[in-house]
RNA sequence: GGCUCGUUCGUCUAACGGUUAGGACACGGCCCUCUCAAGGCCGCGAUACGGGUUCGAUUCCCGUACGAGCUACCA
């Protein structure tokens, strides 16, 4: 393969749903070379199973890519050159190259019938161990053959594999051989003029000039037939990668009984695209030195080396995911808060914490863009402790509408509340806060709150948490959560914006305490 | 069954044939801290097994075991 032709690399998918994790994994890699070697991507439908394949699909996938942040140069979107790029527009194209290696006699007429073939098999496997093809056909001549289809006779078309052994080099692999003993002729086109997949991908990689096959290695196996294929038509055989599998924790192949695999799941549940693309480049991938692990996607597109590409299965693995994504969480809140809100925002609305009207994109609005504000203010709360930005109202809710009867009940926080200066503390802070100007409108700052905590301090001489842990629970319901100069924003801001789910301000927090404690 | 591919801490992985086998996630501990997280520091923890080749194998070769893929007129 010339090694200076301009690289292009193609993503093939079958339009069957959305786009699991190993497919993913597959366009991410396809794309990152195609990116930095300056080359080109090729996005191709592999539509010719009718039976699953459905034009919606379609769409979804190239959502699923473009969220990721994957793009193509050419493809049935954006047209191209080498087109069309759906394989059920194409059929004449593998109708004729067949017809060609009919005609060149590298292929042949077969008119065995299935229960023929189903019978040979059966006997090949007993004596050799090996089901392979007779080659009985292949000693029709030719002229015979187009006879005997001319009058009717259904016939699929092999493909005649030479008589040495097949190798090719691959990428990730080394070199591979394999014994011609073992491939059989493969057919190409069925007796009933549909082509086999086997023979359409090596049709459209020669014809769309792939220069790179990265693909799943369960299409190692196959190869081998296909680079006789190229042999046969007399085109150049391209480049191969074969990626390993991705699996589940019990080590078995990656699928929907494992919980979260296709990119809409992540998508749905918060998981940043960056993260995942960031993760799934680790599944067998690392950099030299192999010390780093955080790379954005331009930073990958520098870095990434299809040659250290590790050939063995990988085991999927969420937590990893999960710190990932918690660090891209922080990093976004930090250098794009914006875009952040964007995306916390329907997991927000779902629960109440903004109204339903707000929308995704700038508002001019001055009660949207409070609540944007307020959103913000719940991330810098509680992104912390959150792995998804699904989880965000899940570790938001229990301190935002806590009731203050059961948190009174809690035993934790009986116990609290018998602390020696527990009381002391409490009504010198409820009636601080309860006497207020900036509480009474919900104004209040987060260093106003602090000041009071002070003079309680000062007042009853509690500190640390004999101070802390009592006012937690009158305006949280528990001893634990973020602190203060976090939460007191949340609360005030929240309780100004009415939101479908109200957030009580400080004073209501306290309020509510003291009704609950009168009972 | 046959063929092909694969095998380093629990997981993802690093290591021109010479390293106390490195890093990350998870886990445990400590620090920080009103608390929970986050963060910082420390720790636990691996070359599947058996033979070669070599002065010296995680690394090269051969077997065994285990796993995966393919073995279709599926993709």
């Amino acid at each position: 393969m010339a090694s200076n032709s301009p690289v292009r690399v193609r993503f093939a998918p079958s339009p069957t749903g959305h786009l699991h994790v190993g497919n993913v994994r597959t366009a991410l890699v396809n794309w990152l070379v195609a990116r930095q070697k300056n080359g080109t991507m090729v996005l191709r439908i592999e539509d010719t199973d009718v039976e699953r394949s459905e034009s919606r699909y379609e769409g979804m996938l190239m959502e699923d890519l473009t969220w990721l942040g994957l793009d193509w140069d050419e493809g049935p979107d954006k047209g191209g050159q080498y087109g069309p790029y759906r394989q059920s527009d194409r059929l004449d194209i593998y109708r004729e190259h067949a017809e060609r290696l009919l005609n060149e006699g590298k292929a042949y007429l077969c008119f065995c019938t299935e229960e023929e073939l189903q019978k040979e098999r059966e006997a090949a496997l007993a004596v050799q161990g090996q089901a392979i093809y007779s080659g009985k056909c292949r000693k029709i001549e030719p002229e015979e053959a187009k006879k005997r289809r001319a009058n009717g006779e259904a016939g699929a078309v092999r493909l005649k594999i030479p008589e040495h052994p097949i190798r090719f080099h691959d990428i990730v692999h080394g070199d591979v051989e394999f014994s011609n003993e073992v491939v059989s002729d493969p057919i190409i086109m069925r007796s009933s003029g549909i082509p086999v997949y086997n023979y359409v991908v090596v049709i459209d990689d020669a014809l769309m000039k792939i220069t790179h096959v990265i693909r799943g290695d369960d299409h190692l196996s196959n190869t081998p037939k296909q680079v006789a294929l190229y042999e046969a038509l007399g085109w150049p055989v391209p480049e191969f990668a074969h990626l390993s599998t991705i699996l589940g924790s019990d080590r078995e192949r990656l699928s929907k009984r494992h919980g979260a695999t296709s990119i809409a799941n992540f998508r749905e549940m918060g998981v940043l695209p960056e993260a995942l693309m960031n993760y799934l480049v680790l599944l067998g991938w690392a950099p030299s030195g192999g010390t780093r692990e955080i790379f954005t996607p331009k930073e990958l597109i520098k870095e990434f080396a299809l040659k250290r590409v590790t050939p063995s299965p990988a085991v999927f693995d969420m937590e990893k995911l999960y710190w990932l994504n918690r660090h891209y969480i922080a990093a976004r809140l930090k250098s794009d808060a914006d875009s952040l809100i964007n995306l916390t925002a329907p997991f927000l609305r779902s629960s109440g914490l903004l109204s339903p009207e707000v929308a995704d994109q700038k508002v001019a609005d001055a009660k949207l863009v409070e609540e944007r504000e307020f959103a913000k203010d719940v991330l810098n709360a509680f992104v912390a402790s959150v792995n998804t930005l699904e989880e965000l109202p899940r570790k938001a809710l229990p301190i935002l509408h806590f009731d203050p009867v059961v948190a009174l009940a809690n035993p934790e926080n009986i116990e609290v509340m018998q602390w020696p200066q527990s009381n002391a503390v409490i009504n010198r802070f409820t009636s601080k806060i309860l006497e207020d100007e900036s509480a009474r409108s919900a104004q209040m700052s987060a260093s106003r709150f602090n000041d009071i905590i002070k003079e309680v301090n000062a007042e009853t001489g509690a500190k640390g948490k004999e101070l802390f842990h009592p006012i937690r629970i009158v305006v949280a319901g528990s001893h634990s959560g973020p602190a203060f100069d976090k939460l007191v924003p949340v609360f005030e801001r929240g309780s100004r914006l009415k939101l479908p789910a109200h957030v009580a301000s400080v004073r209501e927090r306290v309020e509510a305490f003291m009704r609950a404690r009168a009972k």
